[in-house]
Parts: C-alpha cells; sequence; structure tokens
RNA sequence: GUGGCUGUAGCUCAGUUGGUUAGAGCGCCGGAUUGUGAUUCCGGAGGUCGCGGGUUCAAUUCCCGUCAGCCACCCCA
C-alpha cells in the first residue's frame, strides 16, 4: 500500500456504490419524517466544547475520552460534535425557538469520536437523527418509536432488528433507584470488575450493562429498576406501552437498557441486532426531559434518537443501482459537434446521457458497455445526412434509425 | 486507552527452508477491429514485498519498533 496518503484513522471514503447506499437510506429517512410532520434542521458540525461537556455529563467515556476537541485560532475551545442532540438543544436556547414549541426535527450528518474503529465503528461516522421538543406527553415517545420502527419496516431490516424498551424513570425515581442499586453494589463490591467498581462512584446505572461474567452474575441478583419507579412514571411507561401495543409495534422489555449520556429520563429504546459483532444498537434514543433546562434554557422536554448509517448500509440487502446512461458515439468531426448538442438535450430532458471524449467506434462502443449503457446513440456523416440517428439496444441487441427530432423525446419517454 | 491476528501489483492471493531479473487470476492500457459492445487471440504497463531500524556476505523472508487494517475489550450509532 502507498504508505504516505492515508486517510485518517476510522474515517473513510465513500465510492459510488457506497455513497448511493447511503443516499437511499437517507432518502427513505427523509420522505418518512416528512410524512410525520417533521422538518429538516442542520447544526454546524462543530460546536464549543461546553455544548457537549454540559450536556452528555461529564463522567460519560463520550466526553471524558471520546471527543474530537481543539483549540481554534482564537483561542476557543470547540468539539467536532459526537451526537446530534445536544447541537439541536443549543439550537433551540440560541435561537428562541420557545416561543414555537411543539417543535419536530430530523436532521444527519456525520458525527466524530475518538475510538478504537472496529466492525460497525468510525471515527467518523453518520448519523440520522429525529427530537421532538415540547411534547411531555408518552404520545411523542409513540410517535418516535413508531417513526423508527416504520424506517426499519421501509429498510426491509423489519426482520434483522428488534425493539428493547425500557424506563429509567423521571428524575425522582432515577434517584431513589440509584441510591439502591449504589447500596447493592458497594456491598458485592468485591465480586465486581475493575471497570464496574470504577463505575460504582461515577455512573452505577451503567454496571447494569456490563459485558463481564462476574459483572452480569452480581446484576442477575440487582433490585429491579421496575420496582423503584413511583407512579407518575409507572404510569408514563404504561401509556408508552399501551400506544405501541396499539400501533402493532413489537418490543422487548429490557431492564437493563441504560443509554450512554446523563440527560435521558423515562423512556429509553433501542432497535438492536446480532448481525454487527460486537455492535448492536443500530437506533437508540430516549427521553430526556431535563436537558434543555440543564444547558440554561426553559425547561424543556425533549425526546429523540439517532441511528448509524454505516450500520444500517451493513444491514442492506437492496443495493440501488445507479441510472443507466444513454452513450452517444459519435463517428467524425462533424458528429462530434452534433454530439455535444444531442448530449445537451438528452440531459435536458430527464435522460441520463453521456459521451466518451476520444476512441473509435469500437472503443466507444467497449466503453459504452462498461458503462453499463443501456443504448448507444451512434451518430455519423450518414445519419447527419439523413436526419436520423441510430440507435442500438444494447441489451437485446437490436438496432434501428430513428429520426433525429424523436429521438429525446423517445427515450425520456421510456425512462 | 488495552489485547489478538494481518500488511506482497488497482483487487483477491501465491511465493521465497534468507541467495541473480518477485508471480498468478481478475482489472487496466494497446493491437487483431480507423462505423459497432460479452467472448476469443496477441502484446504491454504496473511492486523501493506498509514504513524505519537491527542481524547477515546477502532480508520481501529472521528480530525490534512504528504506522495502518481487521476483530475483540472498553464504550457506543
Amino acid at each position: 500500500m502507498m504508505a504516505k496518503l492515508q486517510p485518517v484513522r476510522g474515517t473513510h471514503d465513500l465510492l459510488p456504490a457506497d455513497a448511493r447506499r447511503h443516499q437511499h437510506i437517507i432518502a427513505v429517512f427523509r420522505d418518512i419524517a416528512e410524512r410525520y410532520n417533521f422538518g429538516q434542521i442542520e447544526t454546524p458540525i462543530f460546536e464549543f466544547t461546553d455544548v457537549f461537556d454540559r450536556s452528555l455529563g461529564e463522567t460519560t467515556d463520550v466526553v471524558t475520552k471520546e471527543m474530537y476537541t481543539f483549540i481554534d485560532r482564537s483561542g476557543d475551545s470547540l468539539t467536532l460534535r459526537p451526537e446530534q442532540t445536544a447541537g439541536i438543544a443549543r439550537a433551540f436556547i440560541s435561537n428562541g425557538l420557545a416561543q414555537n414549541l411543539p417543535l419536530k426535527f430530523y436532521s444527519h450528518g456525520p458525527m466524530f469520536r475518538h475510538e478504537r474503529p472496529q466492525k460497525g465503528r468510525q471515527r467518523q461516522f453518520h448519523q440520522l437523527d429525529v427530537e421532538i421538543l415540547g411534547v411531555a406527553e408518552p404520545q411523542a415517545d409513540i410517535e418516535v418509536i413508531a417513526l423508527g420502527s416504520h424506517l426499519m419496516e421501509s429498510l426491509g431490516l423489519t426482520d434483522k432488528v428488534m425493539l428493547e424498551l425500557n424506563t429509567l424513570g423521571d428524575t425522582d425515581s432515577r434517584k431513589a433507584y440509584r441510591d439502591v442499586l449504589v447500596e447493592y453494589f458497594s456491598d458485592h463490591k468485591a465480586d465486581l470488575s475493575e471497570e464496574a467498581q470504577d463505575r460504582l462512584g461515577r455512573n452505577p446505572l451503567r454496571i447494569l450493562d456490563s459485558k463481564d461474567k462476574n459483572d452480569r452474575a452480581v446484576v442477575a441478583g440487582a433490585p429491579a429498576m421496575s420496582a423503584y419507579l413511583n407512579a407518575a412514571s409507572t404510569d408514563f411507561f404504561a401509556s408508552v406501552v399501551d400506544g405501541l401495543d396499539a400501533l402493532g409495534i413489537a418490543y422487548q422489555r429490557n431492564e437493563q437498557l441504560v443509554r450512554g449520556f446523563d440527560y435521558y429520563t423515562h423512556t429509553a429504546f433501542e432497535f438492536t441486532t446480532e448481525l454487527l459483532g460486537a455492535q448492536s444498537a443500530v437506533l437508540a434514543g430516549g427521553r430526556y426531559d431535563g436537558l434543555i433546562e440543564s444547558m440554561g434554557g426553559q425547561p424543556t422536554p425533549g425526546i429523540g434518537w439517532g441511528s448509524g448509517i454505516e450500520r444500517l448500509a451493513m444491514l442492506l440487502e437492496f443495493v440501488p443501482e445507479a441510472n443507466r446512461p444513454v452513450v452517444i458515439v459519435p463517428i467524425g468531426d462533424a458528429a462530434a459537434k452534433q454530439g455535444l448538442l444531442l448530449l445537451q438535450e438528452l440531459r435536458h430532458a430527464g435522460v441520463t446521457a453521456d459521451m466518451g471524449a476520444k476512441g473509435n467506434v469500437g472503443k466507444r462502443m467497449k466503453q459504452a458497455n462498461k458503462a453499463n449503457a443501456n443504448y448507444a446513440i451512434l451518430l455519423g456523416d450518414d445519419e447527419i445526412a439523413g436526419g436520423v440517428v441510430t440507435l442500438r439496444d444494447l441489451d437485446g441487441g437490436e438496432q434501428t434509425e430513428v429520426a433525429r427530432d424523436v429521438i429525446v423525446s423517445q427515450l425520456s419517454n421510456r425512462a
């Protein structure tokens, strides 16, 4: 391999076939999000570091060791966004959007995390994202999950993913449970892994989804989160579940499901798969009623999810084909000019068309074949003199003369 | 950040028990075919054997380091 010009670790070029796959996912997503009456929002791919520090939780791994943070020429600390929600929350506050509640946003674009790459994990990756701001009712939870489910269905991934669902309860419930959990884990501290012992002080809920065998044994005996939910939290979750049932959206309760960022409350969910190696989450999100307030805005409930485009792409069986071009094969100098004109007419008429820059007829026909062209248009002195064009069907091999003045409409109608 | 495996042509891979000019298939370019595309035939280009250092008369091969890829841990989309 060339040693010199390498892409930065964990980044990838999307060549046309991959780019088409990504664009297909994005197109399906946009179509569905628009049908759910979400509006597109684009926030910058970098923000003041503070935006992420304060929102994600200072002890989370993303903040402590995965952010791409740098000092710009003005001396400000900036960070490439590791996720989308914080940026949207910031935009909500910056633009004074509290006047327009409720708001439904969708977005997509690159995210950055400084992690060791592996299957389904890159340093620059792309996410789809939806957020609903200003709706405290379970209907928003249901709608956002339904949108995710709809997306899976439209991408043909329903059989490959499973919806896992949990509730973290409101702030009071979460705090109560946390205290009980810390007490329980402290009693079993000796049996926990080093990682888990470390997390006990920082983020005890995360011990629940540890993969360590010993940890799992301890977790199995831990008090259940559901037992510590207050009435309001229990009712809220019951409403979410009712809604999903009514819509026929299957899910599996997973009481160990804990999301990575501190801002989550109530509903937490993930569409997971077993087909991506160690990575399981394909689409994940939850409710974050305290986030905007903690960032300095008016108290505003929110819920949303993010979904990794690369991960979706790896599961996708459908690979969209590129348009097959019509390729013009000019023969002679006069035809080269006439060819350019015809090329322009075809393109303006909506036909994917191309014309090579050099080569004799044989060479050009080979090029047309390689370009996966469905038709070749041969244009030489004979055709020009007769006011026609020779249209060759490259799949069947039939060749016919078509009047020059109808060829464009004939081909555009076919497409 | 930690660990395991792997780096030979654009791609997929052989190979050298350390020894003159490192191979194949596919792909690419040209010709047979300057008005006709799979195929076929002929010819050609393309490698400082990831990079750096060490051992050796000699390293693509052995050793060390480094970078990268893959996979896993951690964590997450």
